[in-house]
DNA sequence: CTTATATAAGTCACTCATGATATATTAGAG
DNA sequence: CTCTAATATATCATGAGTGACTTATATAAG
């Protein structure tokens, strides 16, 4: 207890803001819209999460805000990062961060699956199965191309390679599922009705 | 709006529980212990968040509770299932359930690694791969002689296999990421400097 | 002789995240 | 001609989870 302050050294979600912030100017709208297209798949916000944490960051003087009043639409409040958000943002970049605890619920049942009649367990599998093997599918068809694409387009050469990275990780980690998946109802297939 | 109780879908903290306790009564502390040796690498609970949720599934019928006085130590309140509590973890086994998001801090670090140097990027993502393989390393070693030992003395065969299933599981997501940290460090160190 | 760990039970304040709801306008589909 | 989706902002209730703290006693390690 020597340090007084305690911060925080976690922030995940106003970091990421912060991130998508130093790109370009933008609205909470919009901030929702690039978790949607591209680390939706890691990492999410409601807009309840994200107008708050706008606000907190505006206060600590990491963002400004500026409004850009349209007369048919509702005001638009567009948010600049600060070079104090900047230099946040790079420090929270370096800055060492544990694996990410699993937490995943599926487990608990198949840990529990003794309880279950082998019929029951091959449908929670073979269901889980085909939602991974759909996930693939959107990350090899949809995510890579809109990565792609932004990068071109923003001329964001270096910053889509790691996009990319982000990906890769993505369907490394769906594949893995997927072939558990299936050594998992094989095994289960071939265990005695009895036991 | 129609089914008025909204109650739980989810709630897998409690049937965490149930499940352990189907197994044999325990009391809060216990069970704690079981987390922590067991599924604690893909769901854990602090304790003050066991003994409230004990509660509530006491005030729900799903357990009743005995107090086992002692002399030189606190008093254990050993904690039974009853047969509703049994019916429902049945009932949460069979429901179908989605796949859990990723929602990792590491890989937002990753996406805006563009921002970082090649060094302070390797830096990271080396810390990582150290990470994963010591992991990788505790599940082969002290896991699985743990649910072996355990399945062995306790006689439950069937429950081992599944016990042992999770533990697969775990295995092949370190090993994912560990390839994953290779590849990229890899091609990160191929990148020209002035990238 | 002191400190740390194990046993055993909790409470309380706080953060993070979700879901529901409210308000207001426009463009487009049926 | 109505209804829905999209744009844009925001509040509120609730739930899940963490960390700090409290109260005891027994034992093991330094």
């Amino acid at each position: 207890m020597a340090n007084g302050k305690t911060k925080d050294t976690t922030m995940s979600l106003e970091h990421a803001l912060l991130g998508f912030l130093s790109y370009q100017p933008m609205t909470g709208y919009d901030l929702k819209q690039h978790f949607d297209r591209s680390i939706y798949y890691f990492w999410n916000a409601k807009l309840s999460q994200i107008y708050p944490a706008l606000n907190r960051m505006r206060e600590e003087g990491r963002l400004t805000m500026e409004v850009d009043y349209q007369e048919d639409r509702p005001n638009r409040k567009v948010y600049h990062i600060t070079e104090t958000g900047r230099a946040e943002l790079h420090r929270w970049l370096r800055e060492p961060v544990d694996k990410a605890p699993i937490r995943d619920v599926f487990l608990i049942k198949i840990f529990f699956g003794g309880k279950l009649e082998k019929e029951e367990m091959l449908a929670q599998l073979r269901r889980h199965l085909t939602l991974h093997q759909e996930q693939l599918a959107a990350y090899q068809e949809t995510v890579q191309k809109a990565i792609q694409q932004n990068a071109e387009v923003t001329g964001m050469v270096r910053e889509g390679f790691f996009w990319g990275l982000t990906l890769e990780m993505g369907v490394k980690y769906e594949q893995g599922w997927i072939e558990w998946c299936q050594e998992a109802i094989e095994k289960i297939g071939a265990m005695d009705d009895d036991q």
